[in-house]
DNA sequence: GAGTTTACTTAACGTCGTTAAATTGTCAAA
DNA sequence: TTTGACAATTTAACGACGTTAAGTAAACTC
């Protein structure tokens, strides 16, 4: 390894000046010459280790669905877990500038198989839900955050919204109204 | 009126135009360049009518958002009007190609004003949530259909979650669930 | 009918994503 | 030790984009 230059790009490093670069100067600040730049390197350099802009944008999101996912384990009861994910995906995209908005755009990289789903559906399956119960809740939950987080992103500019009422407390409401309706519906109460 | 070739452009002909060109090319087709082709015009025309992409862009979201409120009424109670808003959003954004990522990039025209939320909140507010209530829970409906219609537009591609289980029924099942519990919370059952 | 205003056209600028071709450095085999 | 293949980048360039500046012609004003 190690060729030309001793250092040189790959896919995660470019990645990571990515986030670095939405961070500083937006998401209409995430041009291919402005990261190249960021990485000391021309922007056509980065064709060689990324398809084109698009596919950058699906490992950003993927990124992001990762570190959303991160609070996720075996001990969480449905409700806990759903409302995990949902706390998860929304303080990821709370973290990072126009995240939300890089998500909105960023279309899927691998297509989506029935193995696929199956394995997402699986640990809500484990907990009593039906697949198709699985996949909607979890679908109803990162929609619920994935929506709150643009229309934060937009407050954000507004300013009133954010000293109106607390946001994150206000998701954290809408969230748990949302989640117990979703295992109640999915997991009757023993009666 | 009328001058200069008699029939000339005005905001909301480039609105409906602009619509159009959406559902034939995508959002991505939505060019100045194109949008003024389409109205037999040289691309800067439009900047007489309109400030900017932008601004179209904010013209464009606002008429989904008063589409999405057409079915709101009076004979409503607090949990049929949140449904209805809810299911407004969603339908407007499933009619039009791309118009939840329309709406996630837009940023509102109007600086948001304090008379201006508490107009937003007198609907629930007069049906026994608190102002902070009322605009809470219009975030949070609003947000999962966004939110939804996001993943719908991706999944479109993908075809498989079409597949899957019906869609507008799954996200009907998510928002009731969401909007008893924001009722149950906002207007406690008399007890 | 002269001058202002309205609504557009032509021309152009800088930036963007992206591709093609040339270039340089590194390794394997001869 | 030269030679060739290959990996990773550079330079150069293309077409499209949003947008601005300057010019122009019709319509209204007085």
């Amino acid at each position: 390894m190690a060729r030309h230059r001793d250092i040189a790009l790959d896919r995660s490093g470019i990645v990571t000046a990515a986030f670095a670069l939405l961070d500083e100067a937006g998401l209409d600040g995430v041009t291919m010459r402005a990261l190249a730049a960021r990485l000391s390197v021309q922007a056509p350099a980065l064709y060689w280790h990324v398809r084109d802009k698009a596919a950058l944008g699906g490992l950003m999101a993927e990124a992001l669905y990762a570190e959303a996912r991160a609070g996720l384990h075996d001990g969480l009861d449905a409700r806990a877990w759903l409302l995990t994910l949902g706390r998860g995906l929304c303080r990821s995209l709370a973290r990072r500038r126009d995240s939300a908005r890089l998500l909105a755009s960023a279309r899927p990289l691998v297509q989506a198989s029935e193995e696929m789903a199956t394995g997402m559906a699986a640990p809500l399956v484990k907990r009593g839900f039906s697949r198709e119960q699985s996949l909607e809740a979890q679908a109803a939950v990162l929609s619920l955050a994935l929506g709150w987080s643009i229309y934060r992103e937009n407050a954000a500019m507004n300013a009133f919204l954010t000293g109106m009422f607390d946001l994150e407390e206000s998701f954290e409401r809408g969230l748990r109204a949302l989640v117990d309706g979703l295992v109640a519906e999915a997991v009757p109460p023993s009666s």
